[in-house]
DNA sequence: CGCGCAGTTTTTGTCATACCAAACCTGCGT
DNA sequence: ACGCAGGTTTGGTATGACAAAAACTGCGCG
């Protein structure tokens, strides 16, 4: 039965639709192993080349999670598995001239929105929080890389404070595609210092419930950020 | 010649690799076809399965567009590519319960900061062109589909005052992502009124050069844009 | 000389089969 | 009980085949 491939589109399309229905309806559950090849292919009498197509089309999509030769494991997809999706295509963008650049203003720009709103309505645990970030923040000046993780810790606080789960995974993207840039920057203990008081600057102007101050206080933190990157890269 | 499929990994990804590098560096120009897969395979010296794979995975990248029975054209990826990528995931979890909520959100805190930057930085031109989109959308207040489309313009222009390619993209993929729903939703000529009011009372506070006044304006809009959705979908 | 249409050739989508190597399972020996 | 050796799946790839849609070709007509 050499079937005719014309009705609307490709019959693997309509696998993977069946697929994404029965990830969707909990049919194959989080972290579950999807069936064998040649079981799908019994199952939906599709060749295996379809099975494979759609197994892989679902790969891409982050639906299922495909080591080499493993059977490919369900993932129930999170905000951070779409914006994962469009990784590879940022990497790229980031090695064009001006990539970074852009990237780096939209974080700005979107930290400043988070600032503002922590200024004006993060609540006590909030703020506690980031107290303890920066505290952290500040016993870690001497070691470089802890000082790297307790600084994308503390600004992580801003991206939990409106309870949106999309911001979190955009803090991790950002983290993701900007970190290969900010590891082969030099780290000293007094440039840590400097940005240990820009932090504090920042919660100060919270702790003040100021929005503007906060905001002109985490863009004085960012554009100095931005001019060390621009020192240590030479991109205009 | 049974190509021993072991080294380091599949033989699938070495030829993504190497199409990747092709488009990145104008081997493959934009809008350009794919050689014939059989080309490919003599070329390359893969077999058609691994040929068909990688340029399904770059199809998911959104490297290059396949519609069904044609060839495969390049496209050098843009930032609304990467956006793209992210689509297919981003459509699933509108479905769930807060999805569409959690997305809105991060859209009015995203255009509350460009509303305060336009009223920062907004030069003459911008603020014509605001003033141009206001009164189209103005004109087209008793046709429902029109005024659909000049709202979507006029609020993409704000999108545009940062001059960050970025954010015309994110834009882009907020109304696709978020029009299916808004399609959905009643329009009639005195909701279609007031939604002028609430663009024209925006432009207003950029005028005075107000980024508060903006701001607040802006989110009164989208709130109640918002109170919209929710009384027709019953989505809390 | 250009243009449209029919027939021919490519090319894609799919199926089927085969093989290798890595992962997995089973049972045996200790 | 436990670990290891061997057989059994299963994924990755190659090859060959075929139907249908696209692309191409050349012919006839204006």
């Amino acid at each position: 039965m050499t079937a005719p491939p014309s009705e609307t589109s490709r019959a693997a399309d309509s696998l993977i639709a069946t697929f994404e229905r029965q990830i969707a309806d909990g049919v194959l559950k989080d972290g579950e192993a999807l069936p064998p090849e040649r079981e799908i292919v019994q199952t939906y009498g599709v060749s295996r080349t379809v099975v494979r197509e759609a197994v892989l089309a679902l790969s891409n999509k982050g639906l299922v999670e495909a080591r080499p030769r493993f059977r490919p494991v369900v993932r129930k997809p999170g905000y951070d598995a779409a914006l994962q999706a469009a990784g590879s295509v940022v990497n790229r963008l980031l090695n064009e001239p001006s990539g970074v650049r852009n990237l780096f203003d939209l974080r700005i720009m979107m930290e400043a929105a988070l600032v503002r709103e922590a200024a004006l309505f993060a609540d006590k645990n909030q703020i506690s929080r980031l107290q303890q970030a920066l505290a952290d923040n500040e016993r870690a000046i001497n070691d470089s890389a802890a000082f790297f993780a307790t600084d994308v810790a503390f600004h992580s606080v801003f991206y939990e404070v409106p309870a949106n789960p999309v911001l979190p995974s955009i803090h991790k993207a950002y983290v993701n595609w900007l970190s290969k840039h900010w590891m082969k920057m030099p780290r000293f203990p007094d440039r840590n210092r400097l940005n240990y008081e820009a932090h504090a600057a920042i919660f100060d102007a919270i702790l003040l419930r100021d929005p503007d101050l906060a905001e002109k206080a985490l863009r004085d933190h960012l554009d100095d950020a931005w001019q060390q990157v621009r020192e240590t890269f030479n991109t205009p």
